[in-house]
DNA sequence: CTGTTAGCGCGTTCAT
DNA sequence: ATGAACGCGCTAACAG
């Protein structure tokens, strides 16, 4: 049904040569021009990218791996991502691992075969073998978000370890002693996380309790059935650290159901600045992670590698985050 | 880099048809089978999707476009539509408008131009021109949730209109009289949504003031100013219809702003279910759309024409919605 | 069941 | 500047 090249040249009498030269950019003849051009117009002639990947070996698409398309933190650095790549002159393919490893190497390999040209991926596996494929056909992979050892491919992420700190450190200074850590010990950054706040607790002296650190998986569940614990037990914590945005939401709604008040009964301080944070009552002070400048200095990375094929080593960028203002810590008056 | 058909040729010493033949689910002898897995298995070979498509036209791939891919609505839709699509064997290439039109017409033109086998779209565009381009291909595409005129385009959502008007009815059969509007103008179901308001207003008898009737984008940004305006006017209404998700989501930000109660100042219905809902406190009633459902249902009509292709009437087919137990409308005792 | 051949739509030599 | 011929990797027809 589409047109082909050789439609054109039905229309117009030229070589196929000549009009696919015409079509990648080259010269021809004023007079030729005009005559592709019409001719591209009434048959609404567009090219086969199939065909010409085929020949080229590029496709001018990217793909992106997530671990959940309907976070909201997946999705805003999707947005940030598409953007800068359209900006580039790049399509991308977007997967959805569904919080599955099994699903996100299949993923990897559904990308491979459609040739894309490089894949950024927010991991959830931890295991290198899942790059093996791409790096046995030579397809740069950039890491967002999530680190992963002996991968061999530029990452962009933030310093986990020590924006938890600043966040644990921020209660302590407002005078908190019993803080919890409601977190995840399932990734990477959960996992520098949870470190950050036994630093922090520890630098300012203080003891850490085994029952105020809630450690499993990163949802809402987790949020909500540790908030509940924490605050149904004998002792009850000053603060807590909600270390991920699905867990504040968990956290936030375990508090309204007991009818527990921030920052009366408890403060909090979270991870992840989305627009949740904003919503409820308190506004929460959280982590905030530059969403943007993530997502497109991972497709800033990945397009210097697949345009320059420059073979130096991974890359690893950091960057840094801030405390957003928030209501949701009061000040304790300590002698 | 990648192996190709002739590399498991060299191996096998078997004819390029046979193992194409069997690679696609042919009959071989069994020792042909084995020499071929092991060739697979060594080689890692992995088809070129290009190569194949370019002989099959088909792809596999069907493409989606979402007006925005960080709304929580759209990774909703996106989560079921990949799961279906997965389980069925296609793989999905999404695309974000961004919210622009222009943009939305480029990615009508990408997906196209990667030869995708069907398109699911939530369109922001009303003009049916956006929809040539595929008519003309013959690939079909699929409306969701948002419907176009004469796109000759099957189409699953969900009655707008009869929903905003129960949403209001409850509002009405819990006694408010003085019920505002905060809703879109600016797409499809926005305006149907008003229409609802207005019906149930009118039925029951009640007047509607134009003050009360706010109607502008699809923001957040839009329902905070809206209800900051609503709350501060010398009439305060009794109750406010939060017609979309971002003005609830705004909405609530200028109530816990302005210090007003719910519900005990003002009672809130909003429409669609998300996580929001249920963190906030109080919980707001909803109109809940079947999320699941509208994306399930809008990939098997498209594979529906894809694999059959029955070139029957579109079909428009129209979900139920149901209102979800919340605790931000009051009861108003009327004698 | 297997192998030979042709061709999908395009970019790219190499002549002219 | 142009055109003829070839090949990218694969599937489909046909003959064996």
């Amino acid at each position: 049904m589409a047109s082909t090249i050789k439609d054109i040249r039905k229309e117009t009498g030229l070589s196929l040569a000549t009009i696919s030269k015409y079509l990648n950019g080259g010269n021809v003849l004023p007079e030729n021009r005009i005559k592709i051009e019409a001719a591209v117009k009434k048959l609404h002639y567009e090219a086969n990218e199939a065909a010409r990947s085929l020949v080229t070996k590029k496709t001018r698409t990217v793909g992106v791996i997530v671990y959940e398309i309907d976070s909201v933190f997946n999705g805003t650095l999707l947005k940030y991502i598409g953007a800068k790549l359209r900006e580039r002159g790049y399509g991308m393919l977007i997967c959805d691992s569904c919080q599955s490893v099994e699903i996100e190497e299949k993923n990897m390999n559904f990308l491979l075969s459609k040739n894309v040209d490089g894949i950024i991926i927010v991991p959830i596996s931890e295991d290198e073998g899942l790059f093996e494929p791409a790096r046995r056909e030579d397809v740069p992979v950039v890491l967002l978000d999530r680190y992963v050892n002996n991968s061999d491919c530029d990452c962009v992420k933030i310093d986990n370890k020590a924006s938890a700190k600043m966040a644990v450190k921020k209660l302590i200074s407002m005078g908190h002693r019993e803080i919890a850590l409601i977190g995840s010990d399932a990734e990477f950054t959960g996992r520098e996380r949870h470190k950050g706040y036994l630093e922090a607790m520890e630098e300012a002296g203080l003891d850490t309790r085994d029952e105020f650190i809630c450690l499993g998986r990163h949802s809402i569940e987790h949020g909500f059935n540790s908030m509940k614990k924490l605050m149904s037990g004998k002792n009850r914590p000053d603060a807590v650290f909600l270390a991920n945005y699905d867990i504040i939401l968990g956290g936030v709604m375990a508090l309204n159901n007991l009818q527990v008040s921030c920052p009366e009964d408890v403060s909090l301080i979270g991870f992840d600045d989305l627009i949740v944070s904003h919503v409820v009552k308190p506004s929460i002070t959280t982590v905030v992670q530059p969403m943007k400048q993530m997502g497109e200095k991972a497709v800033e990375l990945l397009l210097d590698r697949v345009e320059n094929k420059n073979a130096e080593e991974p890359v690893q960028v950091v960057l840094t985050t801030r405390l957003s203002r928030g209501d949701s810590i009061s000040e304790i008056k300590r002698k």
